[in-house]
RNA sequence: GCCAAAGUAGCUCAGUGGUAGAGCAGCUCCCUCGUAAUGAGCAGGUCGUGAGUCCGAUUCUCACCUUUGGCUCCA
């Protein structure tokens, strides 16, 4: 058996444990699902009262109890009347029992007190589970079937492995995680805040959060340049007739910010930047010989996320998209994917992202456009993705209404997938807004309009290179890149000196002329996480040399000063970690 | 928006029905030092906001705001 498919069961049988562990608690608890995920399982219970940390305690020793127990897991088939007379008090289980479609077979499996309404499979006994190689880790409200309408039931999370080990593994995982959470790196290392009282989900990026947005935009700009792009500027604001032309009032209108009105007119701020890059192309009469146009802004827009999405940088209110605009004939449009998919892939690499998975999304039964289009467009997307061999998955019917899209996940430092570049057909704003170019026909034809964004949002994609570097971030992305530490004040000077030297041959460098210790120095630099020191004392001073002691504790005595430039410039231009 | 937890000094946190404390950071002084914290002193808070109970509320109650973990949605 496959070590998933073991795993998926012994989570699967747990969450069974869990439920009766709870009924003994709670003889009167309804119960709804409860199934393996990723790393663990859950239970969803309908409780009399809240749940309490304690009672998590109270829970795990019963689950020990009974899984000490050695229970077997006995599946039986039933009929659907009998299954509901086990279930009768039971009114999510009712429902589960309707909802089994008919000609399936019913079946139940009981361990101990404890049957539950369940597919299967399960381990044969409790023995089977190990004791200590789980744990339930939290509790959280979740709707009954996930529909907001619905009931809102309890929701214990936990997480179970063959073993002890494993389960330790898993934890220490989790601890990483919370050491790498951007949140608390970017206030550890003074990059960006958010300010409650201001406003939530609105970023205030300060100056070393800002030094290492404005590199990632630089060199952004420069690649669009080199890949044949233009870059544009649009405003922040529009009336309402370009969104309602966009077709945005009608669908998107919850998450836009409200309007504002001035002159007896609404004006809203953006939550999309396409609706303006279409007024620029539609500012004159376009020709098949003006196309390709390939048109990028750092377009910053504002969407109205519920309060409960807010997450630090991941999910904000006010983000700035790297947004582009590919208006492109017919013939051009699959070599221009192409381009686009190899130009992502380029980018994502060149931040050191090297694990990349496409997912493609198909025509949804709802949709614009007509099939033709949809079938070369997804044709084209299967085309670029094959060329590049990525790894890909196809969602079939998981497309947006308006055309088929290709996303792209990238996998961090600790296994984590994120979502970052996103190339997406649009059927719809070319029709809604009536574009056209003069074919060489003379006849006026419908271009293709496809969107696309690179790292998706400036605000977001910083958070997930945070998180991936654990904030050491490689030289090139450093927001101070040099740190000068002079041993004693006679060296004040000679630091002085070389910071100027640095600074002017672009190197970002800060010296530490506090009368700190010298070590106090160096545990100040290593927690702001510098990737180079450079120790400055009457050694280096006499010898005009400096002495480096490097992020990962190396160190270097003597370098000419011209050496340590060159090495690295070298490490900038490699775009390699230190 | 819903469920739950939380909000005390710039940060991390302790604490109490009789108007608050630590460490770090800051400031001053001392130290001038060779690879992760020299030492001493000072200053810093209307205890998230608003109401209620009470002789008295940071502490108890309610409402609101915000944050966190989820649900939903997504970049």
């Amino acid at each position: 058996m496959e070590k998933s498919e073991k795993l998926a069961m012994i989570r699967h049988s747990m969450a069974h444990v869990m439920a009766e562990a709870v009924l003994e608690i709670f003889p009167d608890a309804q119960i709804a699902i409860g199934p393996s995920i990723e790393n663990g399982f859950y239970y969803d219970f309908d409780l009399p009262r809240t749940l309490t940390e304690a009672d998590l305690l109270d829970i795990t020793e019963r689950m020990k109890a009974i899984i000490n127990s050695d229970r077997k897991f006995v599946r039986s088939v039933v009929s659907r009347d009998e299954a509901k007379e086990v279930f009768k008090n039971q009114k999510y289980k009712l429902e589960l029992i309707d909802s089994i479609p008919e000609g399936e077979e019913v079946s139940l499996y009981n361990q101990g007190a404890f049957t539950d309404l369940c597919r299967g499979p399960h381990v044969e006994s409790t023995k089977d589970l190990n004791a200590d190689a789980f744990k339930l880790l939290s509790v959280a409200g979740a709707y009954w079937r996930g529909d907001e309408k619905r009931p809102m039931l309890q929701r214990i999370y936990g997480t179970a492995w063959e073993n002890p080990k494993e389960l330790r593994l898993y934890l220490d995982h989790l601890a990483d995680i919370e050491k790498r959470d951007h949140r608390k790196l970017g206030k550890e290392l003074d990059l960006f805040s958010l300010h409650e009282e201001a406003g939530p989900g609105l970023v205030y990026w300060h100056p070393r959060g800002a030094r290492i947005r404005q590199v990632i935009e630089d060199f952004w700009r420069k690649e669009h340049y080199e890949n044949g792009y233009e870059m544009v500027y649009t405003p922040h604001v529009g009336k309402s007739w370009l969104w309602e032309t966009s077709g945005h009032l009608g669908f998107y209108k919850d998450s836009m910010y409200p309007p504002m009105e001035m002159d007896n007119m609404d004006y809203y701020t953006k939550p999309m930047n396409c609706p303006f890059h279409i007024m620029i192309y539609q500012n004159s009469k376009k020709s098949y010989r003006d196309l390709p146009c390939r048109w990028a802004e750092l377009g910053t827009v504002y969407r109205y996320e519920k309060a409960g999405a807010l997450h630090g940088l991941m999910r904000v209110r006010g983000f700035t998209q790297d947004d582009a605009h590919l208006f492109v004939t017919p013939d051009q449009m699959e070599d221009e994917i192409i381009e686009v998919l190899r130009f992502s892939l380029h980018m994502l690499h060149s931040f050191g992202f090297n694990e990349i998975h496409a997912y493609i999304s198909t025509k949804p039964e709802k949709s614009v456009g007509d099939v033709e289009k949809w079938n070369a467009a997804t044709e084209a997307l299967k085309k670029a993705v094959e060329k590049e061999g990525l790894k890909y998955d196809i969602d079939e019917g998981g497309g947006a209404f308006y055309g088929p899209k290709i996303d792209l996940k990238i996998k961090d430092a600790i296994g984590r997938e994120w979502q970052l570049s996103t190339v997406q057909f649009d059927f719809n704003l070319p029709e809604r807004f009536g574009l056209t170019f003069v074919d060489k026909d003379g006849v006026e034809k419908q271009p293709y309009m496809i969107h696309r964004a690179l790292l998706g949002s400036i605000e977001r994609f910083f958070g997930v290179l945070l998180e991936h570097y654990a904030g050491a971030f490689p030289p090139w992305l450093a927001p101070e890149q040099v740190a000068i530490i002079p041993v004693a004040e006679v060296a004040n000077d000679y630091a002085k000196e070389i910071e100027r030297k640095l600074r002017k041959d672009g190197i970002r460098t800060v010296s530490d002329l506090s009368n700190e210790r010298m070590n106090a120095k160096i545990r100040k630099a290593q927690q702001m996480k510098i990737p180079y020191m450079l120790i400055l004392g009457e050694k280096e001073m006499g010898a005009g040399t400096v002495s480096v002691r490097y992020r990962n504790g190396k160190q270097a005595f003597g370098l000419s000063y011209d050496a340590f430039l060159a090495e690295i410039k070298a490490k900038i231009e490699s775009k390699e970690q230190l």
